[in-house]
DNA sequence: AGTGAATCTGGGAGCGCTTCCAATTGGGGC
DNA sequence: GCCCCAATTGGAAGCGCTCCCAGATTCACT
């Protein structure tokens, strides 16, 4: 069969390439009768357009790429990049968009995708998650001209548009909760800190304790990198400073303090509260389930392409920043009985 | 400035868009010095050339479908999409393809998704994972008439491509290496048996019994649905019937008969011996840690996509299916001492 | 019946690229 | 010095669609 191209479905009505066009797009000034006779044949072919070719006429392409830059692990083992995704492809349905991915986990990777990615009519815009060879990354495809959101904080935050949860502000909150519950001797175990969610968390249970006019006990703060074996460890060096209450930068983390605790011989929340952050899956199944801080990943991803849209349709200029607020969990780690 | 064309870069080398053309694609017939010219002109007008265009005019767009027909929770709780995605990320780009992803939720993304994917030229070929509204989706689009492959098997498996993991003889080897240990009364508990993966690892238990000369005791047999409650539930319902053995059709449910065997009071793997399916976190993180079968998921996608790409060249008939093997992993729990 | 506006219609150019094919060039062999 | 063939070059058509614009048609109103 020969390939049903717009042509052929206005000869096959008896109409030109140009109404057949219009009726195909909706558009008005085409007499219905016209409408009615193309819209059949449409039907009777089972034609579809060629999505390439309007794209092409177009100047646009209504897809927008996702980049992901990370090494393999920290990436899938955590739950939070497919819900990010889901949050990002629901978003492009509903808008009409087609989403592309580009897991970017080498650096051949990198060079051979980037001058795909930057193509110039090839994708409408970006989002790219904040990962590891953030820097050299991002401002490539910064470079490129192309509406871009970054998923999470860039380390040069003024250039480019972002989108990320406010961390600084989720771990007062999580801090604050302990000491309002009354805990005087808080510490905290946290994420790297050179990672801009490690600092910020950090920096989020500074500010608590100076709210309530606490000074900060380098005694009590201990760095971990997200894992639960450095939780456990850090706690272990915690336990001979007695603190009535642990604020982890990770559910993981938490769960990591809560065993190290337990094996001491403390019991949480009577001798230690424990507080994390995430809201995932370890949350609840730790024992007792975890306090915790909830991060609106799912909505995360649609405000993300929310965002871009708007770049794309106003401009990319000025750059714009979002930050989401989060929610605290109240569970049984943090002692608090509802 | 002006849109950079390829026209552009001709007249900027003094040549013809032919010859650029040529240059571009790495083609014979273009005198060194020229080419050369052409090239520094290409390099420092960091000219992209545009991919829709060049796919309108090649007639293949290098760019494949991954549609995921799947409820929200299924899907994203579980490992298993995040490692299948990668790998097929993986061999994308490897064979320098682009992965476009079609999550497809309701019944309204399928309606809005459909004519999208099918539309002629956009996409090479599709790759679907089997899920729940299966059967309608993947007749949708094997009518289209583009390349397509299942990742799983599909209930109609003799028109279509597929790939799927070996279920049944991963199984058989898993009860295979209890019967081996001198375990007499196994029992298992089975996924969905409506799921074509429940059904198969049932079927790989049955045929390892009775490889053995052993007959099938129904009350050894309970059927869960993949979740690590069903699977507690199950286990105490086994235990009236002192089996020896149990064989959970997945990790996460092996969990659950752990648990419950635990809190009767009984050891594992001394009184029972456990093996369950997948080999992903919670097998580690069990204790005792879970003997189980290892399914080479990454590889699969990386297998999917080159599969998909060998009925793009030579064509989609006839379907072709491939069965991917398995890995038994031994660890603690089935009580095998190295 | 005649005029103008309003509405339809389709020819043709254009989106940026590839590629067929005819034209041009260069060089070796006589 | 001339001819022929191979290597190189570029003009033009084509991929399938949109959209501008000019021409055709309709219709109301004088």
């Amino acid at each position: 069969m020969p390939q049903l191209t717009l042509d052929e479905i206005a000869r096959l009505a008896g109409v030109s390439r140009t109404t057949a066009s219009r009726v195909l797009n909706d558009r008005p000034h085409v007499r219905p009768e016209l409408r009615e006779r193309v819209l059949r044949v449409i039907e009777e072919t089972n034609y579809r357009p060629n999505l390439l070719a309007r794209s092409l006429a177009f100047q646009e392409s209504r897809m927008i790429g996702l980049v992901v830059p990370q090494s393999v692990h920290a990436f899938f083992s955590d739950p939070y990049f497919p819900r990010l995704t889901q949050g990002i492809a629901e978003a492009c349905n509903q808008y009409e968009y087609t989403l592309s991915l580009f897991l970017v986990q080498t650096f051949a990777d990198e060079s051979k995708l980037l001058p795909k990615i930057t193509s110039r009519g090839f994708l409408d815009g970006l989002i790219v998650q904040v990962g590891q060879r953030e820097d050299s990354l991002i401002g490539a495809l910064a470079e490129s001209g192309l509406p871009l959101v970054v998923a999470g904080r860039p380390s040069v935050t003024d250039k480019v548009s972002y989108i990320d949860v406010d961390n600084v502000h989720g771990a007062y909150t999580a801090v604050m909760h302990l000491l309002e519950l009354g805990r005087r001797r808080v510490a905290t175990i946290t994420g790297g800190r050179h990672t801009a969610v490690g600092a910020d968390r950090l920096r989020g249970y500074e500010q608590a304790l100076a709210a309530m006019g606490l000074s900060v006990d380098p005694a009590l703060i201990v760095e971990g990198d997200f894992t639960e074996n450095s939780a456990y460890l850090g706690m272990q060096q915690l336990l001979p400073h007695h603190p009535d209450a642990v604020f982890a930068a990770s559910d993981v983390m938490a769960v990591g303090a809560l065993r190290a605790i337990q094996h001491s011989g403390l019991q949480v929340p009577r001798d230690i509260a424990v507080v994390g952050y995430d809201d995932l899956p370890p949350a609840l199944l730790a024992s007792p389930t975890l306090t915790t801080i909830r991060q609106p990943i799912r909505r995360f991803g649609i405000r993300a392409v929310e965002l871009l849209l708007e770049l794309i349709q106003k401009g990319t200029h000025p750059p714009r920043q979002v930050l989401m607020g989060t929610e605290l969990v109240v569970r049984e780690s943090c002692g608090f009985a509802a």
